[in-house]
DNA sequence: TCCGATCCGTAC
DNA sequence: GACGTACGGATCGGAA
């Protein structure tokens, strides 16, 4: 028997709108109603495979039981505000999906479904209602059941008389009897569940009910007669409608194939990232069609180079046995110059039976003429990793062209990923192999050389090839959105130059650091040991909630500020409980200590390249909400520098015989970068003078002479100019300084009062959020931020910091990357040996023959000052040592 | 054994 | 709840 599913779309949105917690894209349309919509019908196609499908949507319009009853539904509340917009958006949705859909004026979902029900029975299907709705059990038989999908129960004739106690046929009767109260249906007052169930087990129905039976007793004869006209009307209104003229043949009602043109813009803009993998059994088109041909012979090599060499265009795509660039061996290269075909190269396949493959050096002999090429732009996903990979194996890449790593990136930082996968099916509709799939994760996790080759050729291919395809799709938005100029003149030309910094490593004295190690692990023992006899047991000192029960519960100390688990034990907890004990000043001791040897000592040890001596970090272009860059494997931005024992650490960084180290610090760009963008007359005119910001601002704020300000006003305006472009709010910055609230934002208030161009900013940045939905830097970098209009207050309030932050931080970023792109170039350019070794925001890190020193301190001033032309100048100071804790100041060329 | 949440601390 | 952007180590508890 074909079976026929019946959907009730209105039911089914409302439900979802209120499960699921208000999901909205990154650009704030609220979506999760659809989602929660899409994902139950995925669900019914993937567990039923039903021949014949249908949804049913309301209309706004009046039906006939709002005409007979005027109150009927009364008491529903308006659709709310969030989920309105959300039911028209479900429909287009589905019905590009190619899922049958009707509605029909004056008539409820419900009474379509009824008369669907009915002509779907008498043409000989079993029908299943999909439903939360309990007026739908009326229609249930043996050939209809109602499924309801949240919980995964199927009501047949069998269960309603387990549920009811009575036929379906019956249930018309009792909500008549019984009323209902969210459709604001009346029924007999005074007569619910346990009544009106056993006067229908004993009369049938209704109407007999209603010829009022000898035996019936008062008061319930008077109650159902007073009321008699009204227990008919409930009749009439909970009866659903099984003749409605719909124009429709059910024989039609067949989930069609997607339109995908149309649907793919769509889900793309809802952001559903996992929708399309599940709606069509078939793998994509692109994925059936794609022709790999593996190269084994060295005429396909040489097939495959007159084929780039006539290549408007190449993608690549190498294949590693590990994701450390520098470390991992290459096992094949794919190409592709066509979306619809790729080429695989494999090199280092060794498993049983493995072909025997070309020699490498043959293969990058043969790519080099096209590879190499600055004039052939290469694509690929994340062109960084692939070009130190072949880096190492001999074959410089030149022409780097589209990276659509990057080129996601720009289009929102704030995506959750730009992985290739998540990019294929969200813009292009394919699901692709993960490499999960190929290689297995956790303990059955292999290398991809021990894989197949005509597997790995499948998925190579496909990488490259998608990179194509996907640029195609990008690069008109970029345009679109107007940030070409940020890809192409500031992200992509730094592809390379992160490749070559992460290829240049930095140095490190090994022998060293395991020396601050024993020193370090001495120190922590003796202090651990202290720390134990003092609270008269052994306990785990790293473990937060370990050490609040000693401190608050054992020593019953006063705790401070609570955590979402317990009491905080932070630095800035510990410090307020040194007043009352010796412990809490050994503790924060302890932690830094620990912190220290654990995250940087024992971290850095492991991450020395053998080869080099080097530690090669990965610079990550796309990770970030600003525009920043970020480090990790490990994480060389975040150093110690502020105390004696992290300077400690940063003296094993080191410059190579005959070299120096040279920095490069931006002073204050963030600030400069204020008075740029908010064009505030005071703080422009301060820095257009020189001097020290900070005296100035304290100045400002103080009411007094610069050469009255005091040591301590000099703090307090820094800790305000820092908190200023954070969005600090006075509670924070009384807690910074550990003062009085009502004073801290006596300062703001003079801050903003003296520099109130400042002030104007922030308001005009937020304003801007809320109508626009993003900010954007002084390059155009843009940051959606949907949360800016939540109803939450606290989510709104960060959303409002985040959009003064961003273009500040943002606008940094983007000039430092205009510096390094300049710098990367002239030392190309003028022959200088100098490395660029790491950008830690507002700082360059080089290192330096000595006899080059004097050239690149000017190179490195000139680059990095007019990077961009603001209207307060741009300061650099510039230090030298050997090592990177001992640098000295060089004075300024001006 | 693995993974995510939580807390904490380092940098700018 | 209270200061923006990151990365990562240790602990802890639950799932695989």
């Amino acid at each position: 028997m074909k079976s026929f599913f019946l959907v009730d779309g209105n039911a089914y949105l409302h439900r979802a709108f209120h499960a699921l917690p208000p999901l909205t894209t990154s650009k704030g349309e609220p979506v999760n109603a659809v989602f929660g919509f899409v994902r139950m019908l995925q669900k019914i196609l993937k567990q039923y495979h039903p021949d014949h499908l249908i949804a049913c949507f309301d209309t706004p319009a009046a039906t006939f039981r709002h005409k007979l009853y005027k109150e009927y539904k009364a008491t529903r509340k308006e659709t709310d505000p969030s989920l309105r917009p959300q039911i028209p958006l479900a429909q287009e949705l589905i019905k590009l999906w190619g899922i049958p859909l009707v509605s029909q004026e004056g008539y409820e979902a419900d009474d379509l479904i009824a008369t669907l029900a009915d002509r779907a029975v008498h043409a000989g299907f079993q029908v299943t209602i999909v439903t939360g709705d309990k007026d739908a059990l009326q229609l249930v038989s043996e050939t209809v059941s109602v499924l309801n999908e949240s919980k995964s129960l199927l009501m047949t004739p069998e269960a309603v008389v387990e549920k009811y106690g009575l036929k379906p046929c019956q249930l018309v009767d009792y909500f008549s009897l019984m009323g209902d109260a969210s459709d604001n249906v009346p029924g007999v007052t005074g007569i619910g569940e346990k009544t009106a169930t056993q006067l229908l087990q004993k009369y049938g129905d209704l109407e007999t009910i209603l010829s009022f039976p000898v035996e019936m007793k008062q008061p319930l004869r008077q109650k159902l007669e007073s009321q008699r006209d009204q227990a008919l009307l409930s009749k009439t209104l909970v009866t659903l409608d099984r003749q409605v003229p719909i124009p429709l043949d059910i024989h039609s009602c067949v989930v069609q194939k997607p339109d995908m043109e149309h649907l793919l813009p769509l889900v793309n803009r809802l952001e559903f990232t996992h929708f399309l993998s599940d709606i069509s059994a078939e793998p994509a088109p692109s994925l059936k069609t794609r022709q790999v041909n593996v190269v084994l012979t060295a005429e396909q090599l040489a097939e495959l180079v007159r084929l780039l060499r006539g290549a408007s265009r190449v993608a690549v795509d190498v294949e590693t046995t590990g994701v450390q660039p520098l470390s991992c061996r290459l096992v094949g290269i794919s190409l592709s110059t066509e979306p619809d075909s790729a080429w695989y190269i494999p090199i280092a396949h060794d498993y049983e039976g493995a072909p025997r493959q070309l020699p490498l050096p043959d293969i990058i002999q043969a790519l080099r003429p096209s590879l190499g090429d600055p004039r052939v732009p290469k694509y690929g996903q994340n062109l960084k990793f692939d070009y130190l990979v072949l880096k190492k194996h001999g074959l410089t890449m030149d022409g780097i062209g589209f990276d659509t790593l990057i080129a996601s990136y720009c289009l929102n930082p704030s995506r959750n990923t730009h992985n290739l996968k998540a990019l294929a099916l969200d813009y292009l509709g394919e699901t692709m192999t993960t490499i999960e799939e190929l290689i297995g994760k956790g303990a059955k996790q292999t290398t991809m050389n021990t894989i197949p080759i005509d597997k790995v050729a499948d998925y190579a291919g496909a990488d490259a090839a998608v990179a194509l395809s996907l640029a195609d799709k990008m690069a008109p938005e970029l345009k679109e959105k107007n940030l070409e100029a940020l890809w192409r003149d500031v992200e992509m030309p730094l592809v390379e130059v992160l490749a070559s910094m992460e290829e240049n490593g930095i140095r490190v004295d090994p022998d060293y650091l395991s020396g601050l190690r024993k020193e370090f692990e001495r120190m922590i023992s003796d202090i651990a040991s202290v720390i134990e006899r003092w609270a008269g047991e052994p306990f785990n000192l790293n473990s937060p909630k370990q050490l609040a029960h000693i401190l608050f519960e054992k020593l019953k100390l006063p705790p401070g500020r609570k955590t979402k688990t317990g009491y905080s034990t932070d630095e800035g907890v510990l410090r307020q409980l040194t007043r009352h004990h010796e412990l809490p000043a050994k503790l924060i001791e302890h932690r830094e200590l620990s912190k220290l040897k654990s995250t940087f000592i024992d971290g850095l040890i492991e991450q020395i390249n053998p080869e080099t001596g080097r530690v090669h970090t990965h610079l990550n272009q796309a990770v970030t909400a600003t525009g920043r860059l970020s480090s990790s494997d490990p994480n060389l931005q975040n150093i110690p520098v502020r105390t004696e024992y992290g300077r400690m650490i940063r003296k094993a960084f080191v410059a190579a015989p005959g070299h120096r180290l040279l920095s490069a610090d931006y002073s204050q760009i963030d600030l400069r970068v204020l008075a740029h963008i908010s064009g505030d007359e005071v703080l422009c005119r301060t820095f257009r003078q020189g001097g020290d910001i900070h005296t100035a601002t304290a100045a400002d704020i103080f009411g007094i002479a610069s050469d009255q300000v005091s040591p301590e006003q000099r703090r307090i305006a820094k800790t305000v100019n820092f908190g200023i472009v954070y969005g600090q709010t006075a509670f924070g910055l009384a807690q910074q300084l550990e003062i009085d609230v009502r004073e801290a934002q006596r300062y703001i208030n003079s801050y903003f009062e003296r520099y109130a161009g400042v002030k104007r900013w922030i308001d005009s940045c937020v304003e801007q959020a809320r109508k626009q939905g993003a900010v954007t830097t002084l390059l155009n970098r843009i940051r959606y931020l949907p949360e800016i209009n939540s109803p939450n207050i606290s989510v709104r309030q960060f959303a409002e910091r985040t959009a003064m932050n961003t273009p500040v931080q943002g606008t940094s970023a983007d000039i430092i990357k205009l510096a390094m792109r300049e710098i990367f170039q002239a030392l190309r350019r003028t022959g200088l040996r100098t490395k660029m070794l790491l950008q830690v925001h507002d700082d360059l890190l080089f290192e330096a023959p000595e006899s080059e020193l004097g050239a690149l301190q000017s190179l490195v001033i000139d680059k990095m000052e007019n990077a961009l032309s603001l209207n307060v100048p741009l300061r650099v100071d510039l230090k030298c040592g050997s090592d990177w804790a001992d640098m000295k100041s060089l004075p300024h060329p001006q």
